[in-house]
DNA sequence: CGCTGTCTTGAGTCGGATCAAGATTAGTGG
DNA sequence: CCACTAATCTTGATCCGACTCAAGACAGCG
């Protein structure tokens, strides 16, 4: 691992130039948006703001594929993601696998980071990525320091423990053409909050058919054939690696989603 | 609600006398299972201790079926449960239910008691069962004043992150007779854990086919099925709700079980 | 002793998996 | 800029695990 002087951590990967894995979405809000989620769980005040905003300065680009952590391997460092998508994931013998979550940007990839244990998942970008690293130690120390900062990453916690719920009703209950609609409202409501989607409502839509087969527990061909039959009813459109849902209620109707699991109620922002 | 002068919150409910649904399992370690998890997660002080017990030192008793709290309704007070078996689930149109965690003796029954949203989930006791009740106000108090308690709740939260991933895995990935080895194997090992158990190595089991279905995204029919094949082939005996694994090594292995995302690493308990 | 909830078993059907091959698209190097 | 290669996506055909429907057997309880 490189070590520049003024920032420790900085592994310069090379970026590729062609530009359609790239993913420079506007950061609205400010300018980092670990900052800004962590602002939308708890306001807070400009010296936190600013611990964090420091604490996540230096970040690394990475390319597509790149395993951030790797299940059973522990680090002392923490990552947040600030430009990209990742995915949680844990490998089964047999070759198969179960995608577990999706970490956007200003997302903390380890929301168990109070265990000090072996995670039992991989985590890896889909998209190129910025990665930002802090110490355990650091962490902890900003939480016990600055209340509302460890306040807000527990909602976190919580709100990934509900999406968590939804997913397993979801694979448990609904059947295919059902799932993949409750997944496309998910995502879709989770990017557009943070401000990832596109202008016309359209958004980057970097997940493969095979990695949502992984992600709803069904075979490539069904996925396939699922998402088919979205696009015949006239739901969805996704097509060079981006989605419109070209009739969201229509689509939520299909799925029986109800949002309510994603937000958070106000009063966790008092 | 009656109320009593020495102990609000009282409500005694017949309890049956029958004896079968009775569940007065042995409570080894400490008289208070809460206290006694907790314990478990971060050693506490004799104060500590002390202030947790003082706090669920008064529970109810209720019958199988009473619901300890319903999908939208929130209230002012979190649940201890203090004896018994609970099931989180939550329902879907069309009579569907997908069952999304048991609570055992001495488990908070909400875990994100931080969000003071409304719970997208229910709970319901299996078993009859005592119940203690914390004001949200009280434990927050508790928490501020004790750190380790809080960091006890805090990993008793990841814990039961962890169990959903696993879940999610274990319905998105594999077949019938796997999911419900892995989902025995994990009952077995968190019920022992507890001390649940019985000498001989049984232990009690109150989940009904009906509701392992609701758990493990499968029919009613292929349940009992399943259940059927695994008792064929020497791993289980299970009869008047009484489990035993006669084949542990061999049930683990249909399951690719591996308990290690049940234990808190020894880090922890520093 | 009869009712009701739970378990068991059989038979038929179907959603979704698997297998296989071709069509497209993206990425790489000359 | 084009050719080559590797992903990714499509589509058809076949098969099986799991669901549904249906009926009978227990067992616990009032």
């Amino acid at each position: 691992m490189l070590t520049k002087p003024t920032c420790h951590n900085v592994e310069q990967v090379p970026v590729h130039t062609g530009g359609a894995q790239a993913w420079s979405g506007p950061c609205a809000l400010v300018d980092n948006p670990f900052v800004a989620r962590m602002n939308g769980f708890r306001r807070l005040t400009d010296e936190e703001g600013a611990v964090l905003r420091a604490a996540t300065h230096c970040a690394s680009n990475h390319s597509v594929g790149h395993t951030l952590f790797f299940e059973g391997y522990r680090s002392d460092h923490v990552c947040v993601l600030i430009e990209g998508v990742a995915c949680r994931y844990q490998l089964l013998p047999g070759g198969r696998r179960q995608i577990l979550g999706y970490v956007l940007p200003g997302d903390l990839c380890d929301l168990d980071f109070l265990l000090s244990g072996k995670p039992s998942y991989s985590i890896e970008l889909m998209t190129t990525g910025r990665v930002a690293q802090i110490t355990r130690a650091k962490l902890r120390e900003i939480i016990e320091r600055y209340v509302s900062i460890g306040h807000a990453l527990r909602l976190a916690a919580s709100l990934d423990h509900a999406i968590l719920r939804q997913w397993l009703l979801n694979i448990g209950q609904r059947d295919g053409i059902e799932r993949m609609s409750h997944f496309l409202c998910e995502f879709e409501t989770r990017m557009t909050a943070i401000g990832q989607s596109n202008a016309d409502g359209s958004l980057p839509f970097c997940i493969n058919q095979s990695a949502l087969a992984d992600t709803l527990g069904m075979s490539l061909v069904h996925v396939n054939r699922s998402l088919q039959a979205l696009r015949r009813g006239g739901f969805i459109q996704l097509q060079k690696r981006t989605l419109t849902i070209t009739d969201r209620r229509g689509l939520a109707d299909v799925a029986d989603f109800d949002p309510h699991y994603l937000q958070l109620p106000d009063a966790c922002l008092a």
